[in-house]
DNA sequence: ATAGGCTATGATATATCATATCAATAAAAG
DNA sequence: CTTTTATTGATATGATATATCATAGCCTAT
């Protein structure tokens, strides 16, 4: 993410904390940056050791999870269980609806992709759920995928 | 699950293993069995725990997660990554083909249904993750979901 | 039957991921 | 400016998981 991009999507992510009566403190701006700024999904380690690697004061990684909470609360940020690592939500810019968020996984390299559920996968889940006796909460679906770089390096 | 229905999924089991010429050994079996008889999904320091409960001999947490390898493997057993915890496959008995497992978590209770994506869904999946430039791989859908008890309790 | 190879398990250490708690500091509200 | 609340720091500890090397059990072929 260049950073005229980037600086319009932190203005945006300031908005988004106004609205809710939070603050996105320098440090959590910090965290956020990184995470908007990697390709690649980060754990709660990598980002304190790539915060510390430039910061004069060190940030203890228990910070950073406090920090990833808030960020996730905000909807800023997204937790993906199956690899117990931390992205960027990709619709800060949209200024988005809050959505089912599917991420696309490639189980090779790690690149992920975030996109909203479709309409109709949201109803046939939805279906499904309530069928099985179930309500269906504040899902994300992560599905493992293989990226076309991968995909046709493993061919 | 009670005996007699416990006794002929091992045995099912046990044909699975055979076909891909690999061994439902003894404590393979038993902790099979452990999760079969779980109403929820366990840790595998749960198991280890449950386990030596039991047994004479006590197992090491580490033979617990090789086995679960083992188990997952053979699709006789499926992790959580939502909640690191492991289940039973619900499709021992039916000789299922292979298809993409949905699990309904209830975000309370951790009472959990293993139900098969239905067509629609994977379909519209597929189409979604081509569309992003990925390929579906083996994947596991986990939602969080409320159950109809709790979701009595909470209102 | 037994020697050799393979699979399974045990044992130990260590890496990785995450939460709890209490203290210190900074910001907002009165 | 002082009280209150939100944020961050520091330390300890818990929970989850992998790596590695050693040992034991089992198959198979001579």
């Amino acid at each position: 993410m260049n950073r005229q991009k980037l600086d319009s999507t932190i203005k945006k992510a300031e908005q988004v904390c106004e609205r809710t009566g939070s603050r996105l403190t320098d440090k959590r701006r910090d965290i956020l940056e990184i995470l908007l700024s990697s390709e690649n999904p980060l754990s709660a380690y990598d980002i304190s050791d790539t915060y510390n690697k430039k910061a004069e004061k060190p940030m203890p990684t228990m910070s950073v999870y406090r920090i990833l909470d808030f960020l996730e609360a905000e909807n800023l940020a997204h937790k993906l269980s199956s690899t117990n690592k931390y992205v960027a939500c990709s619709h800060i810019d949209c200024g988005h609806q809050y959505e089912i968020p599917q991420f696309l996984i490639c189980a090779e390299c790690e690149t992920t992709s975030e996109v909203a559920v479709s309409t109709i996968i949201y109803e046939e889940l939805n279906k499904l759920v309530s069928k099985a006796g179930y309500t269906l909460g504040n899902s994300k679906l992560e599905l493992q995928c293989l990226c076309n770089e991968c995909s046709a390096r493993t061919v």
